[in-house]
DNA sequence: TTGATAACTTAACACTGTTAAGTATATTTG
DNA sequence: CAAATATACTTAACAGTGTTAAGTTATCAA
């Protein structure tokens, strides 16, 4: 059926569509300046219409989390050349803080804002890819380390949560302005590589 | 001035009444639940009353996470009982996820929500006292650690930063729902607790 | 040509934070 | 004591938000 074909074509276009002006609205003005008539102003439809192709603003901040996690995962190739896993877990976690400080509104919406997990939540049968991944690439990574006898043996999960819990929480208190008045602005960013350094570091076998 | 002063009171009597009003209606429906309207229904005023004592929403939003912090520094009370601060610094992370997972919302507060800190931001010549005052006391401790020679030396400032940051992240991504589809439901706390416990282990000297 | 379907819009609901302008009461001043 | 002023509060409105029920228009099949 050509002619239904082309209508699902049309359909999927127009999908696309409404996705581009989201992520360009989103990346312009973050999740503040982020709304559904925005969006509809911008493709020049109705509001309405975005609904017939998105069910809530939830699914549009999902899908754009998703982009966000491609995003980190294109931004983590450079550890494939890293033969030694204690470096890689060092450059991994390194990647991370970068990603985040370089990224701020699609780290908000991977893991601080609740519209990506609240859609996940609402939709029946659908996993969380994006964090599933990175963290089973972080628990593999310890576990080859382990395996190498570079760093004290000790429960991977509870290892991985703890450096994930690390890189995580230094990057939110940056972004969520919780450093400024703590920290001389020009040493808040050296503060958190040399954290990272300091408990790699300490992590390693003697 | 009796008459002055008797305004006076009555004026600080209507301002802590929509401070009572504000903590009830956030401590029961969280940030989202929370408005301006909604307190100005709950004290009999109109909500333009409420903007005579409180500039806008983030100064009343800074006055709760305020109140965050004296809940937090109560909640650490029980640290004065331990000698050794090793074990001191194991139980104030302790207390600090404790304090995270009971009072979701005040931490929300405290440490994820922007609005007390744009308040901050817009007020001069104020500080963030009570992330201040906590920042400080772990610095103290840890320098007292290393003091004691109880775990490896290393730059106070990154290593406050690197535990903050640890049991802050732990506690944001469960918070944020960015466990609940990597972790089976009741392991998530313990492996939260086995993180800390991981973590204060390898800093130790051996 | 009629009837159905798909794509899209209008108008509305129920909210939000915030402000300009108005009112009523109480206090101070001439 | 009467007029002016200051205080405390409210009404009404602005400009926005997500979302939905109902209506319109155009396209396609019978």
């Amino acid at each position: 059926m050509g002619i239904n074909e082309r209508k699902e074509k049309q359909k999927a276009e127009l999908k696309h569509l409404i996705l581009e002006a989201s992520v360009k609205l989103f990346s312009e003005h973050g999740y503040d300046g982020f709304s559904m008539r925005k969006i509809a102003d911008m493709i020049e439809y109705s509001p309405t219409t975005v609904y017939l192709y998105f069910k809530d603003k939830n699914e549009i901040l999902f899908e754009l989390h998703e982009i966000g996690f491609r995003k980190f995962e294109e931004s983590n190739r450079d550890l494939l050349t890293i033969k030694n896993p204690l470096l890689r877990l060092h450059k991994m976690g390194e990647n991370y803080i970068k990603f985040g400080l370089e990224n701020p509104d699609y780290y908000d919406l991977m893991f601080l804002l609740p519209a990506p997990m609240e859609f996940i939540d609402q939709v029946n049968n659908i996993e969380w890819d994006g964090g599933d991944k990175a963290l089973t690439a972080l628990k593999g990574l310890i576990q080859e380390c382990i395996d190498k006898k570079l760093i004290k043996p000790g429960d991977v999960n509870a290892i991985a949560m703890g450096i994930w819990g690390m890189v995580h929480g230094l990057v939110s208190l940056k972004i969520r302005h919780r450093c400024d008045k703590l920290i001389k602005e020009e040493d808040i960013i050296p503060t958190m590589y040399q954290s990272l350094n300091w408990m790699i570091n300490v992590l390693e076998v003697d």
